[in-house]
Parts: C-alpha cells; sequence; structure tokens
DNA sequence: CAAGGAGTGCTACAATATAACATCTGTTGT
DNA sequence: ACAACAGATGTTATATTGTAGCACTCCTTG
C-alpha cells in the first residue's frame, strides 16, 4: 500500500512545499509496489523516476534523456521510453497526452479513473480523482451503449496562484 | 447557425448511415460559418475538411497529405497543418490529443466543451456534448481554485456495436 | 500600377517515438 | 563450475508528427 498522503491528490501542489519529500515518498511506494508484485525497480527506471518527479510539472522524454546524459550515463531514446513503459504499465507514472509528457502518480497502485489540471502559466500539474467526473463520464457512455476502457481527461487554465499574478512563470520551459 | 441536426452529437454515428448526408451537411455549415465570419473557405480548407470528414474516424495529417498528392496536387505537411490550423481556429475541426489525429466538428460555431468516445475496435469516434460531464469538471476544478480554459476529455472503449462482435474493424488502419 | 496582405509552394529541420539487433547480467538447472 | 535462458540495457537506424522560414502568386486597394 502507496504511504503517500491523500492530500497530494485532492490539493493543488504549493509554491513552497518540501518538494524533496515528495520524491522520497514516491521513490519508496515505487520500490514497496514494485517489490510486492516481484518487478525490478532497476537503478536506470529508479533514476527516470526520480527524473519525472523532479518536479510537479510535467516533463518530456527528452528532457529526461538530457538529464540521464548529464549523468555520464550512457543514453538513447529507446533508454527511456523503455524505462517510461515500465513505470507507466505499474502506474508509477502518467502520460500526458496534450503535452506529449510525463508525471509521477502520487497513488500508484490504487485502481483511479483520473483527471489533470494542468496550469499554462506556471505549469504545475495536479492530479485529481473526482468520483463526480468520472460517474459523470460513466454516464454518459453508458447512455450510448458505449464501454469505457480508458480515459484521457486534462484540463488547462490557471491555478489559484497563478491568478493572483503571484504565479512564478514556467521553470525555463 | 449551423444546419446540422442534433442527434449527431448526441448518438453514436451508425454503421449504415449515409455518410454522404454528413459530408454535405459539414460543407455547408463550413461555408456558411466562414462566409458570416469573413474567413476564406477556399478550395485547399475545403478539401481537407472534406478529407476529415471522410469518415467519423479520426485521420492523421500526414494521411490527410497522401490524399492530397493522390489529388494530383501539389502538397507538403506545411499545406496540411495550414489548413488544419485554420478549421481548428473556427472550430470545424477537432484534435484528438490521445491519437495525434483530427476530426469534423457537427456543430460548429456554437460553444460547446466537448467529449469524444473512441472505439478502440472500429474507430468510429462520438462527439458528445454532456453537461453533466462539464460541469462536474467545472466544480472539481473551482472547488481547487482552478480557472478552466481548456479541456481535453476522450474516453476510449468499445462502442455498442463492436461489444455486440458485429463491429467492423478499422478500415485498413 | 505600386504596395500590401493573405494564401500557398517548397525546402529544410525539429521534436517525438519505435524497430531491430547486439551485448550484458543475473538466475536456474545440471 | 557452467551452459542455457530471460530480462534489461546499449546502439544504430528509422518512423512519425509537427514547424520555421522564405519565395511566389494572386487579389485588393489606393
Amino acid at each position: 500500500m502507496a504511504t503517500t498522503p491523500r492530500k497530494s491528490r485532492t490539493l493543488f501542489p504549493r509554491a513552497g512545499h518540501n518538494h524533496a519529500q515528495c520524491v522520497s515518498a514516491a521513490l519508496a511506494a515505487a520500490a514497496a509496489l514494485c517489490e510486492r508484485d516481484g518487478q525490478r525497480l532497476t537503478p536506470l527506471r529508479q533514476r527516470v523516476l526520480e527524473l519525472v518527479w523532479s518536479s510537479h510539472q510535467p516533463i518530456g522524454a527528452y528532457a529526461i534523456l538530457d538529464q540521464l546524459k548529464g549523468d555520464g550515463r550512457s543514453a538513447a531514446p529507446p533508454t527511456v521510453y523503455r524505462a517510461l513503459e515500465f513505470l507507466l504499465e505499474r502506474g508509477l507514472v502518467h502520460r500526458i497526452e496534450s503535452l506529449n509528457a510525463f508525471i509521477g502518480c502520487p497513488a500508484p497502485g490504487v485502481e483511479h479513473p483520473v483527471q489533470f489540471l494542468i496550469c499554462r502559466r506556471c505549469g504545475t500539474t495536479a492530479e485529481i480523482d473526482d468520483r463526480r467526473v468520472a460517474d459523470a463520464i460513466g454516464k454518459s457512455a453508458s447512455e450510448r451503449g458505449f464501454t469505457v476502457e480508458r480515459r484521457v481527461i486534462e484540463v488547462s487554465g490557471l491555478c489559484l496562484h497563478c491568478q493572483d499574478g503571484k504565479g512564478r512563470s514556467r521553470a525555463h520551459a
């Protein structure tokens, strides 16, 4: 069972929070989950997960690749995409389709039809799990005889902080 | 005002419907809308719109490009992307982020936070406009102080017909 | 007919993603 | 110990999707 506090799934990440805690919690949860399932969280996979968790902004595969190269490690696109595939399959990261980018999942190992709130100014992206949204989509689909398998729900706009005009802008991107 | 019947926005496209009517209605609605707004629906733009409407399945930019070349017309990627940009800006087509593909909008010129139901077997994609879904997302976002600007809601699964095992599979794609 | 703008043609390139095969590494059965 | 195997990673090449930038045409307008 993941030990990530529920708050991180329901609140928008604050600007000043201790992000090192997010990272270490995510790595610990990932290790536990892989252990439980008999999967190998290799150093490469762990490093990619750590890079994805380097912020609460989605990160592109090639940005991850650049970081890996910076490690002194040998790396090419498949290096990154294979690690991401592993992490995606286990729900440790999510793919943001509208950005071609990836973000860490704060609640891996739990079934959750997820939605994302993406601030276009600071880039901060919150994973939320609102049952009302999932229910509304489920009803809408079933009324049309449609069986839902996968949901892509990505909402862009401005987070509270950036509406104030106080938000820091997107980190060098 | 678009003359497209409301049904096409709320029902899943039937396999045997008269698709030529969809196409001609879409082209007529587009011409009317552009006329109204003083925009030019050039032959190229009209042809791209027609190709997008060639089915109720999303079509990729390079598939459109191939068709244009088949016309005997000179065409390169920017040819297609510029036409698509024009059509997207006017709401005549939508982009399906999870497929990197485009589909015609049956209700252009009308504000509508839209959702897509995408059948993974036959590829048929329905544009629906369920206020409950939009409302649920709006509430969920506003409770978190988030201002919604853009919604990407793409639901994949199986349409009624394909659950029966009667669905034809995706047209050569 | 000069000037300007919108639309398109064209070349090159950027950004994202995958195929295919080689190599390494750790485990397992003998 | 060692052969055999499977999973993971390295490596090269290539596929797919999308843009930048500039030239040219055509039409409008003064």
